[in-house]
DNA sequence: TGAGCATATGCGTGTGTAGTAATATAGTCA
DNA sequence: TGACTATATTACTACACACGCATATGCTCA
């Protein structure tokens, strides 16, 4: 969150892409991609999904610049656009982890 | 994103995280309880939204642990759980920011 | 050119949830 | 005690979207 207040359009903007982070599917998808390029067979095999969601999801991912694709005859190569939304999942996951010895801590007291 | 594989369970939690996020009027109230605590009728003319809809958002913040709450008398007032939150909407603005350097860079070219 | 493969898209269905209005709960004060 | 206030909850409606199926698109190779 910015120092100054944030419009209600960037809000949207904001909660947008976090909407495409809010869904099992598209962060295992995101997961895959992390060691380099896969194709979209590459990722269906890899996570069980259907192709048709798959490619749906691909497509969100690349809408919101999470993912960037790479044409190379027939296939597409999908990778990460960057590294920083491994670094939203890391804190996501940082948090759980907090909340968990937390509750252990309640638990064993 | 751990360094090893991530279990499809701790994938929906960290789903479900994100969605808590994925939504204007949640953003709107985290960004309202930036600077300090404030209770839910603050809340409410701060944001213009309907009291039990704020209510039932921070219900859903209180629960993922992205605030906390304390009761004095009638009056609940809720604070940011910890900055983490704010890191967590930073980057994401950050990556909206260099997209709209990009696309402008693209438009300009 | 046509067959075959990888990927993308359109449609229909079911589920989840944001919003509102009405009401319940719980605390305060006369 | 009862009136009043702040917050929480419930029931309902409207809408968004994940998924699967079927099909379209686009490329390669014989």
């Amino acid at each position: 969150m910015a120092r100054r207040a944030l419009t209600p359009d960037v809000l949207e903007l904001v909660a947008e892409r976090f909407r495409v982070l809010a869904e099992p599917a598209r962060l295992q998808i995101l997961q895959c991609l992390r060691d380099g390029e896969l194709t979209v067979t590459d990722l269906v095999l890899a996570t069980g999904l259907g192709q048709a969601n798959v490619s749906k999801h691909l497509r969100q991912l690349d809408a919101s610049g999470f993912v960037s694709r790479r044409k190379e005859g027939l296939f597409s190569f999908y990778m990460l656009a960057d590294r920083s939304v491994l670094q939203l999942c890391e804190i996501m996951c940082g948090r759980l982890e907090a909340e968990h010895r937390a509750r252990a801590k309640v638990l064993t007291r």
